[in-house]
DNA sequence: CCTGTTAGCGCAACCGGTTGCAATACGGTT
DNA sequence: AACCGTATTGCAACCGGTTGCGCTAACAGG
């Protein structure tokens, strides 16, 4: 059906060896034959067929780009992104939709199937095992949103979250909140446990705050809903910095719904910054995360990892900064 | 490096044939066999490699997804759905993303080049040159949320977008709404056309009803805040039908940034029911689009078409209905 | 014990390309 | 015209599998 180098070579009246080489680049041909091979190929309309090729040259140019965050609409940019760019260099994403129950090994046998040249994980929330099973199967990974893993250092390119725990404690402290609330995503993910970590530090060294602590199932509206619920029915902080802006958008509406106000009645902050923390009827106060620049950056990583595959894996982490909408009470004015 | 079928030969001392039969289901093997080859496959973590078998079968399992809608977080649940049913039968999305200026024959070349099996265009924005071409090359195809096309039938799985419009009106109607606003997705889009074609056509019906038209210029939050806030500024219709619902709660949020409350002093709905609108601090009345079945059916049609190549096109249509909320003013009481 | 049938196996060719190597062509020299 | 060096070219083997076909072995029936 589809034309063939045979095809092409004998319709250009040359060897097969001519055809392929007219069509990979630096290979030695006269400009006479690449005129007929070209001639002839465009009459039958031929392209070289990526995957034969790839028997041979062991490059397929496919990435394999993973994901266990198909819910959180954050992921749309991350994914617009991420697309854009590897097509952008000539590789080819193969998306793969991680379910709670999926174990490494699957995963890396669907990689090897498919002869894919790199993986990207995508998440914050997935198992360090993943990372390090699919680097100690030999195949070029970065991790990105992900957590530097001292254990087994490999390719991540993320943020500070410790840092990004800092950041929220001292700006509620600046605002005077005195019962902090800690809302966190899934208790076992490490961008969890990083934030938190960072963020009761800074409050403990304000012994008289108070902070509250509980974790959201995942990242989702309806996690964040029913959390926030929760507390809100016991004891509520002043103020709550959640695990994500999803997460916190779902705490602003339990809140709504309870009648309170925002942020007169209670205070929300969240992180990363998505397209929606922007929207009028949200004007979420949140902690932004550099998506474009960590995604560019994990796809410059995995590229150079194809190049050379025994270069030392690297750790690249992006700053955070503090976007003010309206979810915060004021600082204080100076006196 | 990886293990081939030689290697596994070699070790259970067989033919290659012999392995490569103990891994084609229904290939003629004897038990003795099989479990030689088996032990020893186990033994070097042996896989066979799908993109080789491939030239000789003629099947990849490779489905191109393809698509220009990734700013709407609608289409979060889409790619959820659509890669999740896949893996499930065993097929691999290969992820496109199409910008603006991508033509289709880039795109034929691609697909061609990664020898896909099959293609799922998934967009009610992409004009129909995409399925006309793909259906051409030859390559199997089914248009989610798309039109089905006369002068050149193909595979197209979505909703009655004529209909919707009627349902819209209607609804509107029904609630003694006498100044009413279309507020479209991009006009060029199919889907917009055709929305407006049902909804126009039961409001002329009532003469008294004033109808003003316009259009976003893309599914998107800030497309449809923009639009609304020229509209607020002009000669403002009682309610809007918008063109989706991410368009919807940019209206939303325009409104309520120029004090207006809604449904009290203009009216909005939506359509596709994506997760945001269920939202309590949105809360959005609109057009339920059934995308999980339409998602399941589109696989299902595709790979029919994988099967049975000169299977006669199909046009599945599923049915739309109100989701009411907060955003229109309520049914009058019968008297 | 002989014969016919069938299941299982391996050989070798093929899928669509790539590439090392030897052979050839070409241009310039003397 | 003979000679040399380099640029092109084609042959053939190979990448990792699949598969048609002929051969062998095993088994059942007579």
């Amino acid at each position: 059906m589809t034309p063939t180098l045979k095809d092409v070579a004998e319709l250009a009246g040359v060897s097969r060896s001519a055809v392929s080489r007219t069509f990979t680049a630096g290979a030695s041909v006269s400009d006479k034959t690449r005129r007929k091979v070209e001639k002839a190929a465009a009459e039958l309309g031929y392209h070289p067929n990526a995957l034969a090729s790839s028997l041979t040259t062991g490059r397929t140019k496919l990435i394999g780009l993973i994901s266990n965050n198909f819910s959180n609409p954050l992921f749309m940019e991350v994914f617009d992104l991420f697309t854009r760019g590897l097509q952008e260099r000539g590789l080819r994403p193969l998306l793969v939709n991680l379910s709670e129950d999926d174990a490494p090994e699957d995963t890396i046998r669907l990689l090897r199937q498919y002869s894919v040249d790199g993986a990207i994980l995508a998440s914050s929330t997935l198992p360090l095992e993943f990372p390090r099973a699919l680097q100690a199967a030999n195949i070029p990974v970065v991790h990105s949103f992900g957590r530097h893993d001292s254990a087994m250092p490999g390719n991540v390119v993320g943020i500070d979250n410790v840092e990004c725990g800092r950041i929220a404690a001292t700006t509620l402290l600046a605002r005077g909140y005195d019962h902090i609330g800690f809302l966190g995503g899934p208790e076992a993910a490490t961008s969890t446990q990083d934030r938190l970590k960072g963020f009761s530090e800074v409050i403990a060294a304000h012994p008289a705050t108070r902070l509250t602590t509980t974790f959201a199932s995942a990242y989702s509206f309806d996690a964040g809903r029913v959390e926030m619920t929760k507390q809100l029915m016991t004891d509520r902080a002043e103020v709550y910095f959640c695990g994500d802006d999803v997460l916190s958008i779902g705490a602003l509406s339990a809140a709504q719904s309870a009648g309170l106000r925002v942020p007169e009645d209670v205070g929300i902050i969240g992180l990363n910054d998505m397209e929606m923390a922007r929207w009028e009827n949200i004007a979420l106060t949140t902690i932004r995360q550099p998506i474009a620049e960590i995604i560019e950056t994990s796809i410059d990583v995995v590229e150079a990892q194809l190049d050379e595959p025994d270069r030392m894996p690297e750790t690249r982490i992006f700053p955070c900064r503090l976007v003010e909408r309206n979810t915060l009470r004021p600082l204080p004015q100076p006196a």
